[in-house]
DNA sequence: CTGACTGCAAATAGTTTGCATGACG
DNA sequence: CGTCATGCAAACTATTTGCAGTCAG
């Protein structure tokens, strides 16, 4: 299950931020699709239901989004900086198809006994975690190379 | 252990590159720090003791030294495109610190369980995983705030 | 010698900022 | 109505490319 529109307008009032239709668009995007998105193309996409929206607003408010919890960041391969959805407090993580960037969710890591190790031998206070896998998805590895 | 200078002159030539003093001049900053360096940050410390040397090259070589595999990329946080010296045939992560930006390494994660999962329930073929852990180092937990 | 490497400058891509206008609440 | 958001243009940063001269092998 993920975020309602209903749900992410009120948590946008609350945190002080208002609901402009611009920002009901990016959301929109993001939310129906299922693969990861650079701002190049949400804006994109956004642009050709709304020709009026400029790529700056589309940045800040991805900011704006990000900062709230309400989409997270994928760093895939090279080029980083692609959003996704977030599904409501579930802690996930994505494979993604280095052929054609197709991202799958998971949701059960487990390493709290790696993360408890880590803490003794490295002092540091750990406060999360980055884990992708890459790979072909089923598709590109199915069809011709 | 990491790879020596005449580890990697060796690699360098055996793949068709030349063995300039910029690219030993690169190598041995990123060999001698124990951060992860932006190509600026590479750029800067090799300016000061080679002046003519352009930050082109140093993107260059990154490149190369990448494609070689004898450096990595690390994804700390917002801004990508770091780079650490990588340990022979160590499969390794990083913790960094996201106060002052320090890296520890550790080499032990099993991940083979979650992996299969993955497979099974994806479809997806998995040639390589990305994780890394954030939180703050020892001296930034101590220091002041 | 000769092809690969370098450094410069310019081009390009991606992202941020300043400011006047417009719209949410 | 006041404040925050938008859109444009311009500024910036990071990275790549074209090219002529230089150097490692």
């Amino acid at each position: 299950m993920r975020f309602t529109q209903n749900r992410i307008a009120s948590i946008l009032r609350q945190s002080g931020y208002k609901i402009t239709p611009q920002r009901r668009a990016v959301l929109n995007i993001i939310a129906l699709s299922h693969d990861h998105l650079t701002p190049a193309a949400i804006y994109e996409k956004v642009h050709e239901e709304h020709p009026g929206i400029g790529l700056v607003t589309v940045y800040r408010t991805l900011d704006i989004l990000a900062e709230l919890g309400l989409i997270c960041e994928v760093h895939a391969g090279g080029s980083c900086r692609s959003y996704l959805m977030r599904r409501p407090s579930e802690h996930h993580h994505h494979i993604i198809c280095s052929d054609c960037g197709a991202v799958a969710d998971f949701t059960d890591c487990d390493l709290s006994g790696l993360e408890q190790k880590l803490i003794q031998e490295t002092r540091f206070e750990i406060d999360g975690h980055l884990l992708e896998f890459t790979g072909r998805c089923r598709d590109c590895r199915t069809g011709v190379k």
